[in-house]
RNA sequence: GGAGAGGUGGCAGAGCGGACGAAUGCGCCGGUCUCGAAAACCGGUAUACGGUCAAACGUAUCGAGGGUUCGAAUCCCUCCCUCUCCGCCA
């Protein structure tokens, strides 16, 4: 949520930045409403001021043996009825403001590039060198299927389309990998978190993901409770509300979850292997910072999920996303794209963003300063490290051999308990 | 799911129609005393909005929302949450 305080001060850097991340202009709009409400809310304080003191003096009387006037009663009765008429409209305005506010993504950093769309986006550095294979590598599908470690037919089944079933060496490979990267993280500073995956409406208004995204989640009607599309949804919100200790900060997280997209946008696209599907494992880091050590946060986030990438061994290279691209309420964000040999393309497997103050004033959440200062909003970043099937994909494309086997990354065995995952059933 | 109890400031805990943003204690901050510390004593110690150069000041907030009343932390209704007991169940 942006600062009404901020859209007041300077509208037109507000509208500025709502253009460039291509979102239509109801600042005008805003304000108009703005200025409504504040009129209405001085005339409400000084009909309650004037029927405080009124009130008190008739306390006053009364113990002391008078009783008041009826006139007086009569006229303190119609004050209390424009108190809450100037009150009821207040609230008309709070809620038409409101909606308006929580439509609006986040105000990009300056740093961040500009550009309209996808196509402006930049790759700003890659690392590793994609392996040259002498035989035709195998798409995950083919592998997946040809090993019995991805069931597609059965995912279908259960669920209906865009669900797999991983079993046997598949779902060892991956429990492996996610205690490996918790591990990892956790040696990094990161503190683990197990959360609830099913939230409250107000969490999911916390991140940003509604009141806007709502098509793309999964919503159980009859207690309004959503399933969450990342873990970034309930870390947000851990510490909403709350007024972090001036010496905490800076804290960081990570966790694994499920999430779950329902995907309605993307109908038609990705519909092969486990790319692209509505139900995945994730690591997620989180990170509530100072406002001003975020900028230098973001970078060592980015490189702490580089690190993943890099002991795994999968080439990678990093995308500055441009703000026309950025999400709702990122402010600055890099993905990472892993290569992957079989299809032949490179893997989104990890979105890091600076969210600077925008969840954590959705969701309440500051910190002193100082001591004895006045509390301020916090920070939030958020990054992958890493989304599961993506990871998966890569290192059974890039790790095949020409029997068919997979080589297990060096790293994981402890992990796994197995150095390959063997060719023939 | 049933029955009962309860939700008040950083914490504990009083207040149950007017002088209550709220006693008292603890904690925290500042001071006096001390070579220093402890103890003791004195003072301060919420958040939001409006206001102002800054203040003063005004308004709101005692789980949330509504109601009664000139006036609600206090009375009434609805909802949420916590605790205890019973039932059911991984």
């Amino acid at each position: 949520m942006l600062s009404l305080e901020l859209i007041r001060k300077d509208p037109g850097f507000v509208k500025a930045a709502m253009l460039s991340k291509g979102e239509d202009d109801c600042i005008d709009t805003i304000l108009e409403l703005d200025s409504r409400r504040r009129e209405a809310v001085t005339e409400g304080d000084e009909l309650r001021a004037k029927r405080n003191e009124v009130s008190r003096h008739i306390g006053q009387a009364r113990s002391s043996g008078e009783s008041p006037s009826e006139e007086i009663l009569e006229e303190m009765r119609k004050v209390g009825d424009k108190i809450n008429d100037l009150e009821e409209t207040v609230r008309q305005l709070d809620a038409e403001i409101n909606g308006f506010l929580m439509g609006l993504p986040n105000i990009p950093r300056g740093s961040a590039l500009q550009g309209n769309g996808e196509e402006d986006n930049r790759v700003t550095r890659s690392w590793g060198i994609p392996r040259d294979f002498e035989f035709t590598p195998l798409a995950h599908w083919d592998i997946g299927e040809n090993l019995r470690i991805i069931d597609f037919q059965r995912g279908v089944k259960l669920s209906g389309s865009r669900f797999y079933t991983l079993s046997g060496y598949g779902a060892r490979l991956e429990r492996a990998i996610i205690s490996w990267m918790l591990e990892l993280h956790g040696r990094a500073g990161y503190t683990e978190l197990a959360l609830p995956i099913i939230v409250r409406r107000e969490i999911m208004e916390g991140s940003g993901n509604l009141p806007k995204f709502a098509d793309n989640l999964y919503h159980d009607e009859e207690d309004d409770l959503w399933l969450v599309p990342t873990a970034e949804v309930p870390i947000t919100n851990l510490h909403r509300d709350e007024i972090l200790d001036y010496n905490s900060l800076p804290i960081y997280y990570v966790a694994h979850t499920p999430c779950f997209r329902r995907e309605q946008a993307a109908a038609g696209r990705d519909t092969r292997g486990i790319k692209r599907v509505h139900q995945f494992n994730k690591v997620e880091m989180y990170k509530f910072v100072a406002p001003e050590e975020s900028d230098s946060e973001l970078e060592m986030l980015l490189s702490d999920a580089e690190s993943v990438c890099k002991s795994l061994d999968l080439p990678y290279r990093i995308i500055e996303i441009c703000t026309g691209d950025m999400s709702f309420p990122s402010a600055k964000s890099y993905d990472i794209e892993v290569w992957a040999s079989g299809c032949a393309e490179w893997l989104e497997v990890s979105s890091c963003s600076n969210c600077t103050d925008f969840q954590a004033r959705r969701s309440n959440i500051r910190y002193r300063p100082e001591e004895q200062t006045r509390p301020d909003f916090v920070h939030t970043l958020n990054g992958s490290g890493l989304a599961l099937p993506r990871v998966m994909i890569a290192i059974l494309e890039n790790n095949q051999q020409q029997d068919g086997s997979i080589t297990v990354p060096e790293v994981l065995r402890p992990y796994t308990g197995f150095d390959t995952i063997p060719g023939h059933i």
